[in-house]
DNA sequence: ATTAAAAGCTGATAAATATCAGTTTTTACA
DNA sequence: TGTAAAAACTGATATTTATCAGCTTTTAAT
């Protein structure tokens, strides 16, 4: 039996601009025969911050927090990765201990890969290799623009940043459902906008009494995206 | 008359982990013959954010800052790179404008490599693209750690992070000289600790007042950098 | 369907930080 | 080396955001 066989090549053709699609089918398959399938429930830690990564992992179905967490306990929400994307390779690739901790956000199922395995598809295609180098310095990009917005944002902006940015997230993958609710808590709302919960809670009032999102239990559901962006002030 | 007698070699054995140090003397001597030198003088922009990118540059002299301007013209200093650093990398690995601009902090002298010299070294040398890509990720982790210095640290926890790591930047190369006096304005400090310039200023002296530091005009000099790095409460 | 636990929400208050409007000192350079 | 411009500094006040304590609703498991 082949191996796509076993891992169907169809589950893997990710609607996002995964990294994993330019790989050769020998490459690929070489990784599809070293992996193997773990699920998470949500809220399930998948590494610890300070740890010695010993793979990489893919996310094949679900959304991962990734965060750090501080002396008080208090966790800020880093990066929010979705179907499709690479999770601890930087940890990998740069001989260091994890720096943040991951975590599900929902019933998540990822494919987990050896450290070594993934190494050795590396130095196998430059191609690959480049294609990461080119993906690392996007992901700097992105970085770049979340310490700005951290380091001088407004709460209301922040929040409303979060709000678009998981509002990409929840929508992409699940092209055939129209609604992009939101299905986060508002703790982990707060983590990722690194403001107090009680404010998250005030601002997302407000934004309710502007009539940009509705709320149901814990359900948002962004009414007006252009209001949103406009709140953002970002650019 | 030999390359090494124009760019002497010496002149490019940094004293910090310069990524540069990884390339073979073939490769390096390719980057030299391709390599302009350009002086910038205290605050002169080197390249602006949203700008395609020609080139890199390499600092042989000097200090850089990289910063984001928002749209009321506040800067956030997102890096200070130092002799021996490569900056303008990232927007050309990922084909992307600059995501933010780049100043000389004191008379500085660059190195700049065209796009294509730097692109051609890169796929002439795996061994290169392999240290990039370690490089890359490590800063991914220092990057991971200032979103969570910057979104939930205090003003005061802030400005002390800020000092400890320009100590570093102002101590590793002169390592003739002992003292580690910052010279640094207090609007680049500042904007370096995401917080107000008065601020920056009340808390310098709260700093003074406990024998952390001293100041002699702008300049400041760090006394009791243990006490320094209590007060950041880093791990 | 019931119900404990968890999460969401509210108002009051405290704390942190920014802003403003100056004065004083330092710096750079003519 | 004198001097104008720039930067550093100060105190008062306003604004933003966090914290606290308690109440209400939702969620999830039996």
């Amino acid at each position: 039996m082949s191996l796509s066989g076993i891992f169907p090549i169809e589950r893997w053709n990710f609607t996002t601009q995964s990294i994993l699609n330019v790989l050769t089918d020998e490459d690929f398959k070489y990784l599809v025969s070293h992996q193997s399938d773990q699920e998470y429930h949500k809220g399930e830690v998948i590494f610890r911050e300070g740890t010695v990564p010993a793979g990489i992992f893919i996310v094949k179905k679900g959304k991962v927090k990734k965060y750090k967490t501080d002396r008080t306990g208090k966790e800020q929400i880093i990066y929010v990765a979705n179907e499709g994307e690479l999770i601890g390779y930087h940890a990998v690739l740069s001989g260091e201990r994890y720096p943040d901790s991951a975590a599900a956000l929902e019933t998540t199922l990822l494919s987990f890969i050896p450290a070594e395995d993934f190494m050795e598809v590396l130095n196998r295609s430059p191609n690959f290799t480049h294609r990461l180098l080119k993906a690392l310095s996007h992901e700097f990009t992105v970085l770049t623009n979340s310490i700005s917005v951290f380091a001088q944002r407004t709460a209301a902006e922040r929040l409303a940043i979060a709000l678009i940015v998981l509002r990409e997230k929840f929508k992409d993958v699940n092209a055939e459902k129209k609604d992009t609710d939101l299905n986060i808590s508002r703790a982990d709302l707060a983590n990722m906008a690194g403001i107090a919960q009680e404010n998250v809670i005030r601002l997302l009032k407000e934004f309710k009494d502007e009539g940009i999102l509705s709320t149901e239990g814990r359900k948002i559901r962004i009414i007006d995206i252009q209001s949103l962006v406009k709140k953002s002030n970002y650019r």
